[in-house]
DNA sequence: TAGGCCATCTGGTCCT
DNA sequence: AGGACCAGATGGCCTA
């Protein structure tokens, strides 16, 4: 990456002498060659602009006084020290935003798929993974159950951008289809999807839920669970709706597979 | 070629 | 006064 605007030891020297010199060197500088020293955007409009904002300084000269601290000159020292506390600010700037960067590469290093040696994540990616990360494993630690690895991945990759997305999916081995959102039930073997059966959290029989099941027995569910509808239903119905163009209520965040959690924990979901 | 990502510079603000 | 932090601007690189 080109560093601009950095200065060589010797020429740091130098502005520190310039600096210290002041007592020998009290020739002012005009506040419009300030605005431009230094400046890689000191091109001829921003000289044309400088030059109006001269002339109307010296208007204004006539004008009364106006209050607050009185300007100080700006003599070539006090210009080459400013110039210093700017080569300064910027070489600590660097140094602060390496500082970033080191402790993103860190955070890299504890998130899945971040060590990949096909892409390394953005800045905002690792921090979006990461805070699913934090999630997915909060909630390992509250049901004490590992989840299946679509179920991971998809919580994984909420908010993650499509080659992150794929990237998960990769790590993980499955097919990344499974992790777009209308793609549901996911399009692959699962012994889960097959299987198992989903419940849904906030469904009661007052707002049942459009897959609600009323044939089956809720003796036969898990503690705290009400209602269950098994995948093939599921894909039936949602695929019906997105036919008709109806607004479908499928988050798939909300639906969780008994099997992968307590059945103590049901209850909450 | 447009858009995303990044490093860097810069000036402003806040704090010590 | 000077350092830390922040956000905007800018330009380079890369990829779809």
């Amino acid at each position: 990456m080109p560093i601009r605007c950095v200065l060589t030891p010797d020429e740091v020297r130098e502005l520190e002498r310039m600096a210290d010199d002041e007592k020998e060197d009290q020739s002012e500088v005009s506040d419009v060659e300030e605005d431009l020293v230094g400046t890689p955007l000191a091109n001829e409009r921003d000289k044309l602009r400088a030059k109006k904002q001269l002339e109307s300084r010296e208007r204004e000269e006539d004008s009364p006084k106006k209050r607050g601290p009185k300007k100080k000159k700006l003599t070539r020292a006090r210009l080459a020290k400013l110039r210093l506390r700017r080569v300064k600010a910027n070489t600590r700037e660097r140094s602060r935003m390496h500082g970033l960067n080191e402790a993103l590469d860190e955070l890299r290093e504890h998130v899945p798929c971040g060590q990949s040696s096909t892409q390394k994540l953005s800045k905002i990616e690792t921090l979006r993974l990461a805070r699913n990360y934090i999630g997915v494993l909060s909630e390992i630690l509250r049901s004490g159950k590992k989840p299946d690895s679509v179920y991971f991945a998809r919580s994984l990759s909420k908010g993650l951008s499509q080659n992150t997305m794929n990237l998960v999916a990769g790590t993980m081995q499955i097919n990344p289809r499974s992790l777009v959102a209308h793609d549901f039930p996911p399009q692959y073997p699962s012994p889960y999807c097959a299987q198992n059966y989903l419940v849904k959290k906030e469904y009661s029989q007052e707002t049942p839920s459009p897959v609600w099941r009323p044939d089956v027995q809720e003796a036969s569910l898990p503690a705290g669970a009400k209602y269950i509808v098994n995948p093939a239903e599921m894909q039936a119905r949602f695929t019906a709706a997105m036919q008709r163009c109806d607004p479908v209520d499928f988050e798939y965040d909300n639906w969780f597979d008994p099997d992968c959690v307590q059945q103590s924990s049901i209850s909450i979901m």
